[in-house]
DNA sequence: CTGAAAGCGCTTACAG
DNA sequence: CTGAAAGCGCTTACAG
């Protein structure tokens, strides 16, 4: 692979002019500017990102932990953030925590060793030491989806507190009164902001949410499952189950179908997270959609902002509620019709 | 960020020796070696990945290309890839092509301006010069998924012919005979492959497949909507639509689902790719099982192989037909079950 | 076992 | 406008 010296060789040129040419200083002349190009073009030469890296003590790349890509939700986001980044001139390294603190950690630590510009992280747990003395390092941070509470990083997220004051309201009108939460881990805001808003929406009808009605899940599938097996196991099951995110409700749709019971007539079914695979579901799922690309074009603005000196703004997006099949049909439907109408109903 | 002249100085040795210590290389006098580790504790030291890599030429990061992440079989490979890799001792960047052939050269020349040790690659196109430059280069590369012939690179892949064989069989055992196959990009050895294999084992039950039966599409679920609706406009629609990958199936649901028809009643269903979803969707859809963590993983073992001189290895895994629904009930059972049972048949 | 020194491929004041 | 030279943070023969 050919280098800046063969090219300064091949352009009779030095290797400062050489660079200036490829950096597009202004001050190089015509002349000396298209042998360098020609020698280019002639040798196929690449700079050396590695090289040039260690010399302007910049990679022009974010790092990008993630819970889990397996989950759309974060599959989504991921690509949204290539995107912004790829527009804004960044390349992204994506890891994947896989809900397990030590990978996250094993990623923020590799990140931080090839000196990424920036870290994008939706944090596993509470707070990994490693972590917040990146933050306090001086390393550009942005918290993503979730965040640590106490840190002094933005936070780009969606706040779905009215979204699951509708879902509530929907709930309530179908009738259903015995409503219960497949939460995530309490160590993640999403995971106990989620069970605070549904217990505050209860609250406002006169519901309770009983312990029983708490399931403890991990954001991935399995738990969703488990948990609804347990739910149906009480001696009153609940007549709604809610699934903090996708996955959970995935399982939760497995452990019903296992049981033989049908949604809604059985059990109903909503979650957090709206994912195209929901339209097609059997049936399909009421759901809470966050602006997902919007939260990863936001997250990278402000990350940019960061790095590059400018005050990053901490950004909450609103999620709002799509109603869809699986927690009963409206008394005014009471028919379902023949052909089945795309009855999607949207709640800011 | 300290650097590892200041362990030498707060060890009192030279940066050799701290060199040596972190690398683990053997003649290090005990005593040495305890200072600088405790130098390197105190000032919470770590290395520095990119001066590493300019000088040892070598970065310990595998390339990934793929060609839509937001493609749950993409997604799946994309992890196993990371889990070996990681294993192995090896970093992953993934560029996502999103099937476009512009976007993937940018990301090869972003990984390979970065120097990556070795690229994996499932092609979107038949062939960029600077794929095919930087393999005759002598990049380290392996093909997974898709390859381009004519190329001396190593490919991971599965190969569904006879998976495909065993669905139609499946197909015409139900009594269909006008069968549709939604195709990938021509350019592809995927897109290709499953049209060829779908044809020949139409051939074997003497059916034929007109061109009207062939849509166009270009693995996104988009375009396979589109094809069915064409599928549909024609005066004599096929009984069945099998789609070359998952989101084209996604997209024939949602065209089935729009014009108020129902599957497998009025037009079965059958997919390439089996994801978690197809259980769930209405109705469970009959797909084509690859063994995907399985490839990501002897992709990554080729690819290793090869970056360290060790012989690559091509491979080729069998992917399987698990039955569902969306072709129909099997005259044996005729009258659906009211509990749903999982039939769910798999065959080699 | 240890250190001084060269060098990986760049960029960038500095001097001309 | 141009080039010689220093230096980014490491690793690794080489000499002792």
């Amino acid at each position: 692979m050919s280098s800046i010296k063969d090219v300064a060789a091949a352009a009779g040129v030095s290797v400062a002019t050489v660079s200036r040419v490829l950096n597009d200083h202004p001050s190089v002349s015509a002349d000396a500017r298209s042998r360098v190009l020609a020698a280019v073009e002639a040798l196929g030469y690449r700079p050396n990102a590695v090289a040039r890296s260690l010399r302007t003590d910049q990679t022009r790349t974010l790092g990008l932990v993630i819970s889990d890509v397996l989950n759309p939700y974060f599959t989504l986001l991921a690509r949204s953030v290539e995107e912004e980044a790829r527009a804004l001139g960044y390349s992204v390294i994506i890891g994947n925590a896989d809900e397990r603190p030590e990978l996250q950690d094993h990623h923020v630590r590799t990140l931080l060793d090839r000196r990424i510009d920036g870290l994008l992280v939706s944090p596993t747990c509470g707070g990994s030491p490693l972590m917040l003395d990146a933050a306090k390092a001086g390393t550009p941070m942005v918290f993503v989806d979730r965040w640590i509470a106490g840190v002094d990083v933005p936070v780009v997220r969606a706040d779905g507190r009215a979204a699951v004051h509708a879902l509530v309201a929907h709930l309530h009108a179908l009738g259903h009164r015995r409503l219960a939460i497949i939460a995530g881990p309490a160590a993640t805001t999403t995971g106990s902001e989620r069970v605070e808003a549904f217990r505050e929406a209860l609250g406002e009808y006169g519901l309770p949410l009983p312990d029983a009605y708490i399931g403890q899940g991990d954001f991935q599938a399995d738990s969703g499952r488990r948990a609804t097996e347990r739910f149906l196991d009480l001696a009153e099951p609940p007549e709604v189950v809610f699934a903090a995110d996708n996955l959970m409700a995935l399982g939760a749709l497995d452990a019903v179908r296992d049981r033989g019971l049908r949604v809604p007539d059985d059990i109903a079914l909503a979650a957090f997270d709206d994912i195209p695979w929901f339209v097609h579901t059997d049936p399909p799922v009421t759901a809470i959609a966050q602006p997902t690309r919007e939260l990863g074009r936001a997250a990278v603005r402000a990350l940019v902002d960061r790095i590059e000196g400018r005050p990053p703004e901490s950004v909450t997006l609103p999620a709002r509620l799509v109603v869809r099949r699986s927690c009963g049909e409206p008394a005014s439907a009471q028919a379902p019709a023949a052909q089945p109408s795309p009855m999607q109903r949207s709640m800011p």
